[in-house]
DNA sequence: CCCACTCGTTGACCTAGATCAATGCGAACG
DNA sequence: CGTTCGCATTGATCTAGGTCAACGAGTGGG
């Protein structure tokens, strides 16, 4: 394996009873399995440790596995040709990604992923679990309803991205990220640095900078690095 | 039934032998059915026919059903509270829609679907299909294969929306539509109204109609009507 | 303790594409 | 066979958000 810089092990070799083997094995794509079909899958799932900024796989290129990410953060970005960058999703501890191609006809991820921070995966083969797939309808339809929530995921971001204006995508975003609610004030936590947000928000870091000093000078929130206070849930929501 | 004004016939009264019974019969969803189980099927489905304009559903509708289009076309569009309105997709004659939310925990459609001429669908009520996927993997597969299409497809649209401008995403649409190729120089069929066309480009009729303007000046081709002459691939590419 | 580097903010300016308004034009219809 | 109506085109103008450049404020390394 030639030009691989990031660490992996075997699965199987991971003890169960650890918070990290609960965790996976109540995944929603795995907690339909017996026991005895988790662990066959096991022995063919390998950990793989990346540093912040490694690629775990680039647009166009051949996938036979997903991935599921124990700790650290994942960035799924489009990349132009002359460079430009449009983060897609962050998956973090828990998630998994790229399961959708598991069924692609051509199996090529559209997407290119790269590790935010440090962080540890479990690589899972797709025909590993395909063929775990063929006689379990259970996980079938698990599976299903992951991606057909995906699905409109990815719709819900079109109709972000042509009928709503930057201002009412912050503004979702800002909703979508409330850890503290109390009545008509709220708590944000931004989990990613500013760039990055700017980025799933399809503007740039200066627009984003621009558009939350508006909603501060307006009175409807404050911003302390990455905590956003806001005052009036009322007078943010409209744009939503 | 208050309020209905398309016309409801039952899909079992069809006969067989027909083109129609065909072409539904050997669609990728129902071809892996066996006879009985698309006979046990067909007697759920029902027959509807919808004037141009009419609507099949709104956003946000509960979604019981998913459909087949017969005949004319039928458009998916995202529309927001002050009217504007983004085409998604338009469907016509051999396929379905809406089947992604077959499986949807909420099954609340995330578009809305309206005849664009006037058309005749098929309509497949959600359980009687979920319940013949219970046991039939191979049907399953296809479904997920089908969904993990769809996705893919809205990563693109994403992946064109954000960073592509809309002279390439003009130029992608065009070599999408390609009816003839003859080495450098193609014929494009447009297959729908310049502002549905627009719209699916998320950009304005003023604007489709000057970018056509701009590389019909240029050479890059010729339009008439509907129907554009492509002159040079080569220099229509570089934009997509 | 200083330097280099990265990340965010701010200001000045620019541009792609929207909006508004006018005109043309072919199909539908009395 | 005029009238109307919906759709496409074109020109003039506007604006949201991008680009470019300068300037902190941390922060990690020597």
């Amino acid at each position: 394996m030639i030009g691989m810089t990031h660490k992996v092990i075997n699965f199987s070799c991971m003890e169960k009873d650890t918070p990290q083997y609960e965790a996976i094995r109540s995944h929603y794509l795995f907690s339909g399995l017996t026991d005895g079909e988790f662990d066959s899958l096991a022995t063919e799932v390998s950990v793989e440790s990346y540093d912040k900024g490694e690629i775990l796989f680039h647009r166009g290129d051949t996938a036979d596995a997903f991935y599921y990410v124990e700790s650290g953060q994942v960035e799924l970005s489009l990349i132009s040709r002359d460079g430009q960058k449009k983060v897609v999703e962050v998956i973090a501890h828990g998630r998994t990604f790229a399961e959708a191609i598991i069924f692609m006809a051509e199996a090529k991820v559209p997407v290119t992923a790269e590790a935010l921070s440090n962080c540890v995966v479990y690589r899972i083969p797709n025909d590993a679990y395909r063929n775990l797939l063929q006689d379990n309808a259970n996980a079938c339809m698990r599976l299903l309803s992951d991606v057909c929530y995906h699905l409109h995921q990815r719709v819900r971001e079109i109709e972000r991205l042509t009928i709503q204006n930057a201002h009412s995508r912050l503004a979702s975003y800002l909703i979508d990220h409330i850890v503290e609610i109390d009545d008509d004030e709220a708590t944000v936590r931004l989990d990613l640095p500013r760039h990055v947000v700017a980025s799933r928000l399809s503007i740039t870091p200066e627009t984003l900078s621009r558009l939350l000093r508006a909603m501060s000078d307006d009175g409807i929130l404050t911003v302390d690095d990455r905590l956003v206070f806001v005052h009036s849930l009322a007078r943010l929501r409209p744009y939503d």
